[in-house]
Formats: structure tokens, C-alpha cells, sequence
DNA sequence: TTTATTTAGGATAAATTTGTCTTAAATAGA
DNA sequence: TCTATTTAAGACAAATTTATCCTAAATAAA
């Protein structure tokens, strides 16, 4: 039995928030993006993408455009507002930054798991820089050179 | 599309930990316990918890007696070597603790993902708490009534 | 209105993880 | 030696995640 490929992120969410941040690194230029270019620059499947990221315009993350001269974009003032945690959250939930670290539906200081008290910082930590994260900063970073989505 | 049940560690992982604590609980009484026991005790399903099981086994985390009053138990003395790092790695790999935050095989100082910097500090303290939390200590809030497994 | 372009969404498939069932191997005791 | 018990291990199946393909809907421009 070799191990796992158990990672902080679903593949989904990886692709989710590496397309919002391509996203509105073009928005902050004012240009509109085609699924396909989103793909080329974050090195993912087009129509798995064009899901997850159809999944964010429901969750009103990311708006688009249907059509010619169409595509998708972030409105500029609404980028320091848009948090990691929103993107997380409505693609892989809040378990991993509220959820037991062994998996017990409930788990507290009442009646805690072997490890509740051990996991109690790392997972307020993880909740507090996703909170405070937001896909502007992210986003500047990239567009500035300092950060990359792919090699 | 609704979101995912993406956690800290995968189930397998924790079926192990959960596995591993309650024998190592039991071993500090002398006791070998067979995998119906462990099962019962941890709310998991039986063979494929035996397989996880099986896997520690042949990492040398916990010692397997077959035949009648057989069963899995850990030494003693070892108890406070083994790290919830060794049974982690073993099923989850180290990807949780040492891999980029967005998926990239590469990510460091000299080419950073857009969310580097912002895990560096969560994924070192993850891993030095792995690191450092034995599988005695976990045992003995567990038999000490302190913590549970399951409710 | 027609055509071309682009997102939306459904059906399907592949890959991985989670789980079950059956048999083999080891071993203790009668 | 024979039997019962228990772990080891393989084949198989179900569920979930990841991925592809095709058609529909929207819309801009000719």
C-alpha cells in the first residue's frame, strides 16, 4: 500500500483559487478572460476548470460573460474584499479549519479527541489567514512578478 | 455542484491514528487487542481498517501476533518514539506539511506561489507539532478518560 | 436574421479513495 | 495432527473526485 495524495486543498480548490487569482490579476488591468487563457496560465483542464469556476460566478466570487467578447472578471473595487476563505469554503467546505483533525462529527473541550488541543492553533491560524486574505493582494503579487501559478 | 469533504487528513489516516491510540492505549496495560476490538472502539470499518493496520505493521509503527490470542500492540518502551509524523507520512505522505498550499512541484523562496509565504508558518507548525506529539501522550489522555475516540 | 464565439450545464468516463469478501498463512491448544 | 483463531493479502465493488465530451443558451457583430 503506497500512501496518499492527501494535500491542504482538493485538486478542485487548487484550480479554483489559481483561476481567481489569474482572474483578477487581468481585472486589475481591466481585461476580460476566456476560460482558455485562464487554463494556459494556471496549467489546468479546461472544462474541469470552467466548472469550478462556473461554481465561484454562482457563488458571486467571479462574474462572467456570455458570448463574443465575453469571459470572465472581478469587479476592481470588490478584490480586497474577496477573501481565501470565500473561495475555500464554497469549494471545499470548512472542515479542514473547523473540523475535528481525526474526523469525530462533533469534538470539543467537553469531550475532545486525542489531539483536539493540539490542533486547536494550527487550525485557528490556517481560519485567520485565509480570512485575511483577500485575491487583491494575491493577485498584485502575480501581476508584479513577485509570485508565479506555474513553472 | 456542492462542495467537498476535503479535511486535514485523509480517512485512511484517520483510521490509523485512531487505530494506533487506542492500541498503544491498551499495550500500556498489557493487553493485545485483536482488530474486532480496535474497530469497536474506534468506529471504522473492519478490513479496511485491518489493511491500514497492516500497513503500520510493515512501517514498524505496531507489532501484529497472528493465530489464537494474537492480535496488534506496541512496545512499551518505544511508545514515546513514535511520532503522529511517522503514521501520518506513512499513509498521507508528507505533502499535508511539506508541499505547496495551491499544488505547485516547486515552490520556494527564488519562485514563490501567490500564497507562499502566507503557509510558510502554518505548514512548520503543523509539522512541529507532528513532530513532536507521541503516540504515548495521545494514549494517555485517551486512558486517562481525558479524550475519546469516538461518542 | 444569421453566424460565430463564449459560458452553462448535462452525460459520461477515468482515476482514486473507501470499503467488502474470500482465501491463505501463521500459530496456539486439544 | 487437527481444529479454531487471528492476521495477511488478494480480488472485487462502491463512492467520490477528477476529467472529458457534447449540446444548449446567451450575445456580439456582420
Amino acid at each position: 500500500m503506497t500512501h496518499q495524495k492527501q494535500s491542504m486543498f482538493s485538486k478542485s480548490c487548487e484550480y479554483g483559487i489559481k483561476a481567481m487569482i489569474y482572474i483578477a490579476s487581468q481585472s486589475m488591468l481591466d481585461r476580460r478572460v476566456k476560460i482558455g487563457e485562464v487554463v494556459e496560465h494556471i496549467d489546468s483542464p479546461v472544462a474541469f476548470t470552467a466548472k469550478i469556476v462556473g461554481a465561484l460566478v454562482k457563488e458571486n466570487v467571479v462574474q462572467s460573460v456570455t458570448g463574443p467578447y465575453g469571459g470572465f472578471y472581478i469587479d476592481k473595487h470588490r478584490m480586497s474584499q474577496i477573501m481565501m476563505i470565500d473561495i475555500v469554503t464554497a469549494i471545499d467546505g470548512d472542515s479542514i479549519f473547523n473540523g475535528c483533525g481525526l474526523g469525530l462529527k462533533e469534538c470539543d473541550n467537553e469531550q475532545p479527541c486525542p489531539m483536539h488541543y493540539k490542533f486547536v492553533k494550527i487550525r485557528a491560524d490556517l481560519k485567520r489567514m485565509l480570512n485575511s486574505t483577500s485575491i487583491l493582494e494575491l493577485a498584485q503579487g502575480l501581476e508584479s512578478g513577485k509570485s508565479i501559478l506555474m513553472r
